[in-house]
RNA sequence: GUCUCCGUAGCUCAAUUGGAUAGAGCGUCGGCCUCCGGAGCCGAAGGUUGCAGGUUCGAAUCCUGCCGGGGAUACCA
C-alpha cells in the first residue's frame, strides 16, 4: 500500500467537487518535514482559496469536514494560512505493517498498467578500457532498469555498444603489423588490448608531434595578446579589459597545461628506442588506421573477417566487468548490428522531406536550433546520429516501447534534443523520449576525475582499489575476526562495489560530485556501508536469539508499537512504495538512497532505544523481531533494486 | 557570439520539483557501552541558499538583470 497516493485519492473525491481537476492539488498532499506537523500535510487549500476567491482556512475547514479518512487518520488541524495536518492512526499503522509480515514484496504492488521501457545505457567501446566516466551510465541505469522491473513494467535494457568505430581500424592494423601469434593463441584478449595500445600510442606520438608546432605558436600569440593589453584609465574599460585579461591567461594555462603534456608524451616515446624504430616504419599510421575502418565499413572481406573474429574476445572483456559490478543487459545491440539500416534512414528523411543537402552533407535543419542534425558525410560516411535515428526505428518495431531512455551524461542533451525532434518529426510521436543526463565525476581538485598523469582512471583499477579498502575494513574488525579468508574476500567484494555504486546512486544525477575513496568507504553517513551494516545487525540479533524468524513471520504475533522509536520506523518502513515512486517519477535513484539511509538511520535510533532480544516481555521481543526483519528485508530490497548486495556479516 | 546547466554550513552533498523553523555526513565541541555489532546513538555550534530586483498567502526552487563556474555549439562518439 502507498499511503500517500491512498490519502490523495481519498482527498480527490472531496477536491473533485470543488474544481475540475483535483489531480494537480491532490498532488499537494505531502510527507511533513517535521513530526510536529504530523505525518503527512495537503496543502492545497491556499491555491483553492485563490481560484475559489475564499479563505483558505474556511476551504481547509470544508474539506476535513468532508474527507473521509477517520480510518487511518485521527486528529486533523488546520495550521497556518490553510495546511491540514494528518496524522496515521497507531492501530492503522500496525494493521499495515501485519500485512507486511508474510509479504515478499513489502506492500509493492506491481502496475496494473505495465508499460514498456527500452533504457540505453553503459554503451562503452569495446576494444577500449572502460573508464570512470562509465559508472554513472552503467550505474544509474541499471538502478532504473531493476526498479522499474520491481514495479511490474516491462523493460529492455540494451546496451549499445560502440563496436563499429576507428577503434577497430586501430586494432585491425595492429594486428596485421604487430601481432605475437603465440600471445594471440594463449590470451587473445591481452594481445588485443597491446595492439591497441600500441597503435593508439603510435598515433597520438605523431599527433603531439604535429600539434606541437601550432600550440607553441598560439602560446605565442597569447602571450603577445596578453601584453598588449594595457590599461586605459577609464575604470569601466579597464574593468572589462580585466576581465579579458584573466580569460586570456587561463587560456594560457591551459595552452601551455596541453603544452607541457605533449612534450612529455613525445619524450617519453622519443626516449623509447625500440617505440621509435617502429614509429619511424609506420609514419602514415593515421591514415592507415583510418583505411582500414573504412575498408571494414566498406564490407572488405579480410577485415570484416578479422572484426568477427576480435568482437566475441572484446566482449568477453568488458563482460568480465559487468560481472564484478553484477550487471547484465537483456540485449547488447551495439552500433554495427544498425550498419546496414543507415542508408535507408537517411533516404526516409530525404523523401519525408526532413532532410536535404548542404555543403555536400545530407542534414536535418530544425527550428530552434543553429547547427543542423548531419546524418550523412560529405564523404558518404554516416554518423552517430543516423545510428541512434536507425535504432529508435528498430526498436520501435521491435517491442513498440512505451518509453525509451537513454542514460547519457549531460554534454550529449543537445544532441538528445535533436534527436528527440527528428524521431517525432520521422513520426515517432506517442513514445516519451527521456534523455536522463547525468553530471561529471570530479577529482578532489574539482576537475573531471584523471589520474596524476593526466590520464583518465580505469574503472577496473578503481573496483580493485574499492574492494582493497573495503577489505582492510573487514581485515581490522573484531567482530568479523572468525570469518575465513574467502568470506572476508566476498564480503570485501560486495561492500567495495556496494559503495562504489552507492555513492554515485546517493548524488543527484544532475549534478556533479567528487570522487572520494574514503567518502564511500567511511562507514558513516550516507553510504551502502552503513545500509549494509543495519542490515548485518539485524541478522546478528537473529543469530545470537537463535530466531527462527520464518516461523515468527508465519505465526499471528502481532506487531505492537510502544515508543516513539517504534513508530518513526513503522512509519518509515510503510513508505517504501513512496520511495521507490519518487525514483520512477523522474528516474532519480538517489530517492531510494535518501529513503534507505533515513530507514537505516532510524532503525539505529530504534536499536538503541528498544532492546530486542532483552525486550520486557515476549509478545514485546517478537514484535520487535519482525519490526527487525521487515526492516532488513526492506533494506535488501531497496539496495538490490539498485544492484547492491548485502551480507550476514562484515 | 549563441544555447544550456550550475552556484546551498569551513568541506562533500540533500532538500519529496512552490510549502511551515533549508537538512545530512565529514571536520569542531559535548554527552552515551557491567546491556542485542561503538562501523553506532543523542546533542551543540555552524546559513542573508552568489548579488539585486520581481511574481504570491508562501521562493533555494519561477521571472528579469548582473557576478562567478561548467558544458555544447556543421560533417568524432
Amino acid at each position: 500500500m502507498n499511503v500517500l497516493a491512498e490519502l490523495r485519492s481519498r482527498f480527490s473525491l472531496v477536491l473533485a467537487d470543488l474544481i475540475d481537476d483535483p489531480a494537480p492539488l491532490a498532488a499537494m498532499i505531502l510527507p511533513s518535514q517535521d513530526p510536529k506537523f504530523g505525518d503527512y500535510q495537503a496543502n492545497c487549500a491556499m491555491p483553492l482559496g485563490k481560484q475559489l476567491g475564499q479563505p483558505p482556512r474556511e476551504i481547509a475547514q470544508s474539506i476535513v469536514n468532508q474527507v473521509n479518512v477517520s480510518d487511518l487518520c485521527h486528529d486533523l488541524q488546520i495550521a497556518g494560512p490553510g495546511f491540514i495536518n494528518l496524522r496515521l492512526r497507531d492501530e492503522w499503522l500496525v494493521n499495515q505493517l501485519n500485512t507486511l509480515k508474510t509479504d515478499e514484496r513489502l506492500g509493492i504492488q506491481e502496475s496494473n498498467q505495465p508499460l514498456t521501457y527500452v533504457i540505453d545505457y553503459s554503451s562503452p567501446n569495446v576494444a577500449k578500457p572502460m573508464h570512470v566516466g562509465h559508472i554513472r551510465s552503467t550505474v544509474i541505469g541499471d538502478a532504473l532498469c531493476r526498479t522499474l522491473k520491481f514495479l511490474g513494467h516491462r523493460v529492455i535494457s540494451d546496451n549499445h555498444l560502440g563496436d563499429w568505430g576507428t577503434q577497430f581500424g586501430m586494432i585491425i592494423y595492429g594486428y596485421k603489423h604487430f601481432r605475437d601469434d603465440a600471445a594471440y593463441d594463449r590470451l587473445p584478449i591481452e594481445e588485443l588490448s597491446r595492439l591497441y595500445k600500441l597503435v593508439r600510442r603510435l598515433i597520438d606520438f605523431f599527433e603531439a608531434q604535429d600539434r606541437l608546432p601550432e600550440l607553441r605558436q598560439s602560446i605565442g600569440r597569447q602571450r603577445a595578446s596578453i601584453e598588449e593589453k594595457q590599461p586605459s584609465g577609464d575604470a569601466k574599460v579597464d574593468k572589462k579589459l580585466k576581465k579579458a585579461l584573466r580569460g586570456l591567461r587561463e587560456k594560457l594555462a591551459d595552452l601551455e597545461s596541453q603544452e607541457k603534456n605533449l612534450c612529455g608524451l613525445v619524450d617519453q616515446c622519443e626516449a623509447d628506442t625500440a617505440f621509435c624504430e617502429t614509429a619511424r616504419q609506420h609514419a602514415d599510421i593515421g591514415t592507415a588506421v583510418q583505411l582500414e575502418t573504412a575498408k571494414l565499413h566498406a564490407g572488405d572481406a579480410e577485415n570484416i573477417r578479422l572484426w568477427e573474429q576480435f568482437l566475441p574476445h572484446c566482449r568477453t572483456d568488458i563482460q568480465r566487468i559487468y560481472d564484478r559490478l553484477d550487471i547484465g543487459f537483456d540485449v547488447e545491440y551495439g552500433e554495427s548490428f544498425y550498419h546496414d539500416r543507415l542508408a535507408d534512414v537517411v533516404d526516409s528523411l530525404e523523401k519525408n522531406g526532413l532532410a536535404r543537402e548542404s555543403d555536400g552533407a545530407i542534414c536535418v535543419f530544425l527550428d530552434g536550433f543553429e547547427a543542423p542534425m548531419i546524418v550523412r558525410k560529405r564523404d558518404g560516411a554516416f554518423l552517430y546520429a543516423t545510428t541512434d535515428l536507425a535504432t529508435i526505428a528498430y526498436r520501435s518495431e521491435t517491442w513498440n516501447p512505451a518509453a525509451m531512455l537513454y542514460v547519457v551524461d549531460h554534454r550529449q542533451s543537445e544532441h538528445f534534443d535533436k534527436l528527440f525532434a527528428v524521431a517525432r518529426g520521422w513520426g515517432y510521436r506517442n513514445i516519451e523520449f527521456q534523455h536522463i543526463s547525468f553530471g561529471t565525476v570530479l577529482g578532489e581538485d574539482n576537475k573531471p576525475y584523471k589520474t596524476r598523469s593526466g590520464d583518465t582512471v580505469g574503472l577496473e583499477g578503481l573496483l580493485d582499489e574499492a574492494e582493497r579498502k573495503a577489505f582492510e575494513v573487514v581485515r581490522d574488525n573484531e567482530l568479523a575476526i572468525d570469518l575465513d579468508e574467502k568470506r572476508r574476500r566476498h564480503v570485501a567484494q560486495v561492500i567495495g562495489v556496494a559503495a562504489l555504486k552507492y555513492a554515485d546512486l546517493s548524488h543527484n544525477r544532475t549534478s556533479d560530485y567528487v570522487f572520494s575513496y574514503d567518502k564511500m568507504l567511511s562507514l558513516r553517513g550516507n553510504t551502502a556501508t552503513y545500509c549494509q551494516y543495519a542490515y548485518a545487525r539485524i541478522q546478528s540479533i537473529f543469530a545470537r536469539g537463535n530466531v527462527d524468524i520464518e516461523t515468527l513471520r508465519n505465526d499471528p504475533i502481532p506487531i505492537m508499537i510502544d515508543r516513539p522509536a517504534e513508530r518513526f520506523l513503522a512509519l518509515q518502513l510503510l513508505r517504501f512504495a513512496e520511495g521507490l515512486s519518487a525514483v520512477v517519477d523522474d528516474y532519480r535513484p538517489n530517492q531510494l538512497t535518501n529513503y534507505l539511509f533515513e530507514l537505516a538511520n532510524r532503525f539505529s535510533t530504534f536499536f538503541e532505544d528498544c532492546p530486542v532480544l532483552k525486550a520486557d516481555t515476549q509478545p514485546q521481543q517478537q514484535s520487535r523481531l519482525l519490526l527487525c526483519d521487515i526492516t532488513a528485508r526492506t533494506l535488501k530490497q531497496g539496495l538490490s533494486l539498485l544492484g547492491i548486495q548485502v551480507v550476514d556479516r562484515m
